[in-house]
DNA sequence: ATTCTTGCAAAGCCTTTGCAACTGC
DNA sequence: GCAGTTGCAAAGGCTTTGCAAGAAT
């Protein structure tokens, strides 16, 4: 991934587990939350549940659906992971030690590409200024073809011809 | 709602009729569909599935869901309206006479305030530009709440103090 | 007459939940 | 030992689909 990491002082895991102790009812850490903490963020991946699951299983991690599903609600709680809604299954993605970004989505290979944009934060400030709106978040994803997959297409368009 | 209309030189239901016959396999006009495009063009809001259903029978229209489901896809297709893949339930709004534009989504009552906004455009075809991403389309919605929601919330905030 | 559309109910897909067994603190 | 967690399977919410009956051209 392109985007540099911030500087934090706490590894995710010390951060989930602060999080855990603080709430108002003491919540546990268990064995299945470390392994997915550590899972996740030994890589740096955009994914759902089923990847997920899938690739922990391949691990050899034993980990169930129902518990995948809760502890990802609490990983976002926490403010490990932000969660993005696109479409109808929703997908994941590292919040803490992070910047905010956005994303490129190609059609053809899957491929999340993310970046940063000054002129696109202002210009949604401003939207959000002009209209009196209190923003608390967007979503926004630009769909179409990556550069590699539109090198291969028109390869591939140029062997047709031949 | 507050953006100008595009002028269009036919009206939906032609426009739709036009779709049908042109396809390789020509398809039908039924009464459902006529009655379902009329409806939909009678007024100018975003809608699910569900919401459109049960508005038709408000209106004494005798609508089936799968059909419903059916017909909105041809007419999403054709170009007459445009689906907005929010979380895990799909929207549907105008698109055939109606200008490209973004989303506002009250969390509080529920409303979209559309807008446009030229740096906001630039914004993304120049980041699209950056990463040689043949971009084909985006989704955008800022989220957050609405001046009324806003000026009543700060309102029962004082009153809650008195 | 042919071929597409409809409506029902059933299945699909992803996610959540009830509950008994289990486990961190 | 108490209170939170797990895993299973079942239920939930939304959408799609198989099929027989009906309708448009």
């Amino acid at each position: 991934m392109s985007l540099p990491a911030v500087n934090v002082s706490q590894t995710p895991e010390e951060k989930f587990r602060e999080y855990l102790v603080s709430r108002s009812r003491p919540q546990r850490y268990t064995d299945q939350q470390r392994d997915m903490v550590r899972f996740i963020f030994s890589q740096h991946h955009h994914f759902d549940a089923d990847q997920l699951i899938d690739a922990m299983k391949k691990a050899s991690f034993s980990v169930s659906r129902a518990t995948v599903y809760r502890t990802l609600t609490k990983l976002v709680d926490s403010g490990l992971l932000r969660k993005l809604e696109l479409g109808p299954r929703m997908c994941y993605e590292h919040d803490y030690g992070y910047p905010q970004h956005e994303h490129l989505q190609c059609g053809q290979c899957g491929k999340m590409i993310e970046f940063q944009s000054l002129a696109l934060e202002s210009a949604l400030r401003e939207v959000a200024r002009l209209h009196h709106f209190n923003a608390s978040g967007h979503t926004l994803i630009i769909r179409g073809t990556c550069q590699e997959c539109n090198r291969s297409r028109s390869n591939k368009r140029m062997l047709d011809l031949i």
